[in-house]
DNA sequence: AGTTATAGTTACTGACCGGTCACACCCCTG
DNA sequence: CAGGGGTGTGACCGGTCAGTAACTATAACT
């Protein structure tokens, strides 16, 4: 229904008398519009994120961002449009985190991958650790043919190939089964960083683990 | 409430003139009982494995077991007590085939360790695959405090202190380490089982990437 | 025959959920 | 000042959920 980066539901064309130009007529009433939308949207994502996406209602969404649901629904048009939506953005910090911790070893698809695992090993405990978002919307929602789960499912495919790519990258003789050995260690290391206290978990180990393996696929490569 | 394994609501101690000795008076109301129960207990657990623990209803179970809702509350205290009672029944099949994948390799726990991932990877896709059912559990309840949670905490514990032992067993010079991280490749590799089909998956790969683990730690032990 | 325990059926409660309607409000703009 | 778009408010709808009550039916055992 809403595309993928709805700004308003007012029509917002090149060169239309709204929201465009640097004097902006309208501009603080869009810009109101948008910030409501947004804390709508940022509260979504963290309560979908700390008790999922049936745990959640849309009215406990509008009232824990200070609004009401009438306003939720002014700017999403279902609960199950705005839970395709918190998986896109998912998938949007997952890869800007992929490239900022890839950007300091440019060249060295190696380190790459290592720092991959030490930034998943090391990931602030911000938020209490509910694992891998993707993961758990793909557990939550059993209705196959939902927006949600295409977007996942995407994503983890996207995810197999840059992991691929990047043992291809750095010269493993079978780059398919180390990226998707690799991808295997990634997923368990998030879904076993829920189960277990950050300070005794087999999470610590995972960048090891990466290494062993990429250490074996180079050796004999 | 209700103790693990229960049989009926009414007393049964030894000596009872109910339920006891070889002709059994009321065996057959007894075994109805269990039955009954049993129906229930065994649609539930399939419901709840691929639908989901919040996606199913006490009706559904009911009904889809061929009774009604309120012989499931004749039977179960409550719905949260018969998911508890769902991981528990996990915890004893995953406990049953980790025995039967390791028997036919007493004495070798290097064989033993990659039996348990070779057996992941051939799981046959008898009912559609949704990963582990306590990784799932632990996604979708969000109650800390829930009692299914807490059997799930001590069953990831116990395949922890397992695959950790097996690891001793072989040899490993680092036999934390290596458990540990076939703990996250185990892990992973029921999670990933979701997400792709399983004609072209990263899953796959997961037996020999544990051999690959096991081969390193061993080679410099 | 009468007792007893188990099981099926229907209807109900109270809570919650996703989603909508109608109306009042406020602030900006013309 | 008048108008209008975005926002807040409360009530509401239809549906589902967990859980309960009361009654009936069916056996089997005494």
């Amino acid at each position: 229904m809403i595309p993928n980066n709805a700004v308003t539901t007012t029509e917002i064309e090149p060169g239309s008398s709204l929201c465009d130009g640097d004097t902006a007529p309208g501009a603080a009433a869009c810009a109101a519009k948008v910030r409501v939308r947004d804390r709508i949207f940022d509260t979504a994502c963290e309560l979908f994120y700390r008790q999922g996406i049936r745990g959640v209602g849309v009215d406990a969404i509008a009232s824990e961002a200070g609004t009401n649901k009438m306003s939720f629904y002014r700017s999403f048009p279902s609960k199950d449009e705005l839970v395709a939506e918190y998986v896109r953005e998912a998938a949007r910090q997952f890869d800007a985190w992929w490239q900022q911790t890839i950007a300091p070893h440019a060249g060295d698809p190696r380190r790459q991958a290592e720092a991959l695992f030490e930034a998943t090993v090391d990931r602030p405990t911000q938020h209490c650790d509910r694992g891998c978002a993707m993961a758990n919307v793909m557990v939550e929602i059993h209705e196959q043919d939902h927006a949600a789960l295409q977007v996942v499912r995407e994503h983890k495919a996207d995810v197999r190939q840059r992991l691929r790519r990047l043992a291809a990258d750095m010269g493993a003789r079978e780059p398919e089964q180390l990226g998707d050995a690799l991808m295997l260690l990634l997923g368990g290391t998030h879904q076993t960083r829920m189960m277990f206290a950050a300070n005794d978990s087999p999470v610590a180990v995972a960048a090891c683990a990466a290494k062993t393996l990429i250490e074996a696929h180079l050796r004999r490569g």
